[in-house]
DNA sequence: GAGCTCACG
DNA sequence: ACGTACGTGAGCTCC
């Protein structure tokens, strides 16, 4: 006996919707629905096992927030636009999964559904019906079972209806059921049924007579007379609804009930992974097998040719025919059997990977020989790493060693995929091999990833031309990789004895700390854990400072300061803090990150924020402490090389300068003219008094405006910032505004600029998509406002900043010097400088960073030297 | 693994 | 009325 699964489409999105709280992929586009609509059809597929699987929809476009008004006048609520944008979505995802959707102009979802249950009741075929509409009760059969998914404490559980249990739960048969709801009515499905009547009085009449004509037949029974009134005032219309009430079982639909079969192995193929991995949807992203069978049947859907043959255990004499033979090959380093590598490169025809257990030595200068030759190109998922492989086998922390010239020259020769996708898609995170090949090329597999990085390579330098980020990508993505793994390579000397002094130090400092909190609390208890922390301050101690965050009370430093004058326990915990932290992030933290050769080598990602900037990991060392005096310690530590220096330089108000550039206010570009101090030029003008006579809460106010305007400013978030009032903040910014009307103009433009195009850009082009700016969610939709205004900002700075890296780097390079740039903090470069390089290198750093771009107004950069970080600042 | 906190630009 | 500044990464607690 076969069964036949079929979905009420609407009716379960619409119920995922609401049950499941909002979930977003990383280009904003809202997948919750998606999410639970799958979790609620897979809880019924597991237990009924169904043959076939058909999902019903109407027709009905689905409804924007905008058409509102027509469907109010239709009597039926708006779908919010996050689920009307999740419903075509939620077809593809079906579709992709081969189970079919079914649907008709002029037939409702519940008739199609009543129709082909019908039809499968009439073929032997056993019907089970999902829906979250009780009218579908009323088709439940002998052979048709109605499933209705009930959501209560997060857990959704299936109740199923067959005739009997529609008697149990309701005291009337399917068909009776029809009746109750033309007498009651259904606002949704917008007829009124008989006025006055609703679901208690209804059963009661139905359960009485049995019937709407046992009704009319024993109308003069009835004792209350409004209600017998009314019954018979509404006669006609009661019958009319019985029409509309009723769902039909028979009708025109060219859907064969034996097409929908659909087996769980059709499910999960290559054909459904890319959407699957679009929307993130990840618990189910396991469901998919990564090994070759899911590339069985695959060929036809992919627009890669998928018949490739792969030649193993090359040795290199092959390695070598294939570098000679090709101007571009796809590379990928593999792990092998026993903790050994190997190489995968192809030429686009054939796949072709080295023996497991081999020295890279010559292989690796095959490939620089290879590198060296005219247009070559290696495509490869991360450059940076290549780089590093080509140092490590070569022993050396410089490419230009290796490969000579400038890095814009051997960029030439590579390419990157991770870098690509970035461009295309920075809103996301984790850019991995799977996800890239799956995105653009259709397919997951790792068995071929270096056929991949070559074929990647084509689709993405045409998307990339089309996004018009082809040049950013090439002059700037490109050898950025290169400089950056460079500076990995050299990295930066620690001391380990004056950290761990450090750490002796703060822990002696920790432990009375400790001790005097208990002493002062009167308890002891966990000071790291907010929410115990919280319980002692403002329930055992009954501080002032109540609730702000879900979980509790919030003890953040701002909450924290504002109570600290009253109480000293609290001026022990900040003090407490701060020590903590120091501890255990800087000083274990970095103790743990030092390597063999006394060195620290953090790892800068280049494909992670959503703006162009740089990351910094394992360690992080774009947070090493600088604002306050017990944190400086930690910089240190951090020391040149032998026979170096520091010297650390850093632009100026970079961003303010791109806002003068960008907006061309006349103001803001004389402040900077003029060479006054920024802020305080600020003030004057904002105050209307001479620079002379600005105060400092001037001065600091008029900076707070400033980076405010760069955060894509708001007046609640300046008032939080300065603690004055909302009223007083929105006095700032319109003053400001007053004064700078260029600056207003370009806010207002670059805002309307994203809305319209759906993202904002750089001076360079660099894309940032915003999503958020279509929410209907007040929030986010100013979220993605303010992010509108920032992205262009913070990111053409990034922009500029790496073309100074690349240009310092290629200006030592061709001078021959061996002084290299070690660390970049977005504004900041710190360099290892050999003391007889000293003046050479002043002169290229400050050049190459005031030059990396020519604005409306001047790039200037503050340089120092040091023998250690913190003197170099 | 999420949420909080805090270090930096 | 909504409850906010922009961009990160790491360590800790607690579910």
């Amino acid at each position: 006996m076969s069964k036949v699964l079929l979905v009420d489409g609407n009716s379960i999105i619409n119920r995922a919707f609401y049950g499941i709280n909002d979930l977003t992929n990383s280009e904003g586009i809202h997948t919750n629905a998606i999410y639970g609509f799958l979790n609620i059809i897979f809880k019924v597929i597991e237990s009924e096992k169904p043959d076939m699987i058909g999902v019903a929809w109407d027709l009905k476009k689905p409804t924007f927030r905008h058409e509102m008004y027509d469907e109010y006048k239709a009597g039926r609520k708006a779908m919010p636009d996050e689920l009307a944008e999740q419903v075509p979505l939620m077809k593809e995802v079906l579709e992709s999964m081969n189970i079919t959707n079914m649907s008709k102009e002029g037939i409702e979802a519940d008739d199609i559904l009543g129709i082909m249950a019908k039809r499968a009741q009439s073929e032997g075929i056993d019907a089970v019906i999902l829906s979250g509409d009780r009218d579908l009760l009323q088709i439940s059969d002998k052979k048709i079972k109605i499933s209705i998914p009930k959501t209560s404490k997060g857990k959704t559980e299936v109740f199923s209806y067959y005739p009997e249990d529609v008697m149990a739960e309701y005291g009337l048969n399917p068909t009776q059921f029809i009746e109750l709801k033309a007498i009651m009515g259904d606002s949704s499905d917008n007829y009124k049924g008989i006025p006055g009547v609703g679901e208690k009085g209804a059963t009661e009449l139905m359960t009485t007579y049995g019937s709407l004509d046992g009704i009319y037949e024993h109308i003069d029974e009835i004792s209350k007379k409004a209600l017998k009134e009314k019954l018979i005032e509404h006669k006609e219309e009661a019958y009319f609804c019985k029409k509309l009430a009723t769902i039909l079982t028979e009708g025109e639909i060219d859907i064969d009930v034996k097409s929908l079969k659909v087996s769980k192995d059709e499910m999960f193929t290559n054909k459904s992974y890319p959407i699957f991995a679009r929307l993130e949807l990840k618990s189910y992203l396991n469901k998919f097998k990564t090994e070759d069978k899911v590339l069985d049947n695959v060929s036809e859907q992919t627009s890669i040719e998928m018949a490739i043959e792969t030649v193993s255990d090359v040795d290199i004499d092959v390695f070598a025919n294939v570098l000679k033979n090709n101007k571009v090959i796809g590379f990928a380093i593999k792990d092998g059997m026993l903790g050994q590598n190997y190489f995968s490169i192809s030429d686009g025809k054939k796949i072709y990977n080295t023996v497991t257990l081999f020295s890279y030595t010559d292989y690796v200068n095959l490939i620089i020989d290879f590198l060296k030759r005219e247009n070559t190109v290696i495509a490869t998922f991360s450059i940076k790493k290549l780089c590093r492989l080509l140092m490590e086998v070569c022993e050396k922390d410089s490419l230009a060693e290796i490969l000579p010239g400038v890095s814009r020259d051997v960029a030439k020769h590579m390419f990157d995929v991770s870098l690509a996708e970035y461009l295309c898609n920075p809103l996301k995170s984790d850019i991995d091999v799977e996800y890239v090949s799956t995105v653009n090329a259709g397919v997951h597999a790792p068995d071929m990833e270096s056929y991949l990085m070559y074929k990647l390579r084509e689709i993405q330098i045409e998307k990339l031309q089309k996004l018009e980020e082809y040049e950013l990508f090439e002059d700037i993505e490109l050898p950025t990789a290169i400089v950056l793994s460079e500076m990995e390579a050299r990295g930066i000397k620690v001391t380990k004895d004056k950290l761990e002094a450090l750490g002796v130090e703060l822990n002696q400092r920790i432990d009375e700390l400790v001790a005097k909190i208990y002493e002062l609390a009167g308890e002891e208890f966990n000071i790291n854990s907010p929410k115990q922390l919280g319980v002692v301050l403002f329930e055992h101690l009954g501080y002032e400072g109540g609730k702000k965050t879900k979980s509790g009370y919030s003890t953040a430093v701002d909450v924290l300061e504002k109570i600290a004058p009253q109480y000293e326990l609290v001026r022990l915990i900040l003090e407490y803090r701060t020590y903590a932290k120091l501890q255990s992030t800087y000083v274990t933290g970095l103790l743990n990150v030092i390597g063999q050769d006394g060195k620290i080598h953090t790892t800068f990602q280049q494909s992670v924020t959503a703006t162009g900037r740089l990351s910094s990991t394992d360690p992080n060392l774009q947070n090493i402490p600088i604002r306050y005096e017990m944190g400086r310690n930690i910089r240190k530590v951090f020391l040149p090389s032998d026979g170096c220096i520091f010297m650390d330089a850093d632009y100026s108000q970079i961003e303010l300068r791109i806002l003068a550039h960008m907006s061309e206010d006349a103001g803001l570009i004389k402040a900077y003219e003029s060479d006054e101090d920024i802020h305080r030029a600020t003030a004057a003008s904002v105050f209307g008094v001479e620079p002379s006579e600005v105060t400092d809460i001037m001065r600091r106010n008029a900076k707070a405006v400033n980076f405010g305007i760069v955060y894509g400013i708001s007046s609640f978030g300046l008032s939080q910032d300065i603690d004055i009032s909302v009223s007083e903040a929105k006095k700032y910014i319109e003053d400001y505004y007053a004064k700078f009307p260029g600056v207003k103009a370009f806010l207002d433009r670059t805002k309307n600029d994203a809305k319209e195009k759906g993202y904002s850009i750089t001076l360079y082009k660099r894309r940032r998509p915003i999503p958020e700016l279509k929410s209907s969610n007040f929030m986010q939709r100013s979220f993605g406002e303010r992010v509108a205004l920032n992205a262009p900002i913070q990111g053409t700075a990034a922009d500029i900043m790496k073309i100074g890296m690349i240009n310092v780097r290629d200006a030592l390079v061709k001078e021959n010097l061996k002084s290299a740039i070690v660390l970049q903090v977005h504004d900041e470069l710190l360099l290892d400088v050999q003391r007889d390089e000293e003046e050479k290198v002043k002169k290229i750093l400050t050049d190459e960073m005031v030059n990396a771009a020519s604005l409306k107004v001047k790039l200037e950069v503050d340089l120092h030297t040091g023998e250690d970080w913190f003197s170099a600042k």
